[in-house]
DNA sequence: GCTTTAATACTACAAGTGTAGTAGTTTTGT
DNA sequence: ACAAAACTACTACACTTGTAGTATTAAAGC
C-alpha cells in the first residue's frame, strides 16, 4: 500500500466517480454543482483527472471522443490511507490515540456512544473467535 | 476556530515545538535530527519557520539577534483541527463514520479496545452528568 | 453544408511547499 | 585583532494544486 494522497478538489472529484461509478467530465461537472454546490469550468476538471489519471489513480475508456473515468483506488482504500497517514502524523501512530481525543473533545452523541459501545464488542467478540 | 492546515515537515517542526516550548532553529534542527531523523539545512528550518510564522502559527522572540521560537496554536487544537477536517472530508462529517472504519479494520489490539469501552462508559456518564 | 456546441489538448499562472544556496552581520575563539 | 563559526536575510527553484483560457477538432442541428 503506497502513500495515497488526495487534495480537496481532487477528493471531490474522487466521490464523484465512486458514487457514480464510471461518469464523463461533464457529468461529474454536473454532480459537483448539484451535490457540491461547486461550479468549476470543465477544463479544470479536465486537468484534474489527467493529473490523476497520471498518479493512477484514475482510469478511463474513450467512448467516441469522450472520456469516460473511473476510480482506480476504492473509497475505503483511501480512507484507510488518509486515516493512517493522519494517525501517524499526529496522534503517535495509533489508532486509540485518535478515538481518545475524539471522546474528549465530545464529537459523539449518545446515540454514537451506544453504537460504538455495540461495535466495540462485536470487535471483540471477532478477536476471541479469531484465536 | 479558523482551518489550520499544517503540511509534514511543518508538522515536524511544530511537534518539537510542542515538545519544547521555546526553542531556536538550531535546536529544532538537533532534536529532527535526533527524534525524526531528518537531517535538514538551517535556512530550511528558517524559511519554515517564518512562513509559520506568517501565519500566526508560531512567534518568536529574540534573544540577542537569535530567535526563539514557540508554537501559537496547541497540539491539541491542531488535532482537533486536522481530525475534523478529514472527517468532513471523508467519513460524512461524522466522527462515528471514522470510528466504524477503523474497527472494521482492526485497527485496534484488545487492550486498546477494553480501554476504548471504558472510557466511552465514562463519556456516556458524563453526558448524563451533564443533563 | 455550414454554424453552433461539445469535447479534448495544450498552455498558463498564482500559491504553497520542500529544500537549500549565498550574502551579510555578529559573536567567539585564540 | 582577525579568522572562524553562528545567525539571519534574501533569493531561488522544482513540484503540486486550484483554476481556467485558447486552440483544435468532431458532432449535431437545421
Amino acid at each position: 500500500m503506497e502513500k495515497l494522497k488526495l487534495d480537496d478538489l481532487q477528493l471531490k472529484v474522487m466521490q464523484v466517480l465512486w458514487r457514480e461509478g464510471e461518469v464523463g467530465v461533464s457529468g461529474i461537472q454536473e454532480q459537483l454543482k448539484a451535490k457540491e454546490d461547486r461550479e468549476l469550468a470543465i477544463t479544470t476538471l479536465n486537468t484534474v483527472l489527467q493529473r490523476l489519471y497520471k498518479r493512477g489513480i484514475v482510469n478511463y475508456r474513450k467512448e467516441g471522443r469522450q472520456y469516460i473515468y473511473r476510480a482506480e483506488v476504492t473509497e475505503k482504500e483511501t480512507q484507510s490511507s488518509m486515516a493512517s497517514s493522519l494517525i501517524d502524523k499526529l496522534f503517535k501512530g495509533k489508532s486509540s490515540v485518535l478515538v481518545n481525543h475524539l471522546l474528549e473533545s465530545s464529537a459523539f452523541d449518545q446515540d454514537e456512544l451506544e453504537d460504538l459501545k455495540r461495535k466495540i464488542a462485536a470487535a471483540q467478540q471477532k478477536k476471541k473467535d479469531n484465536e
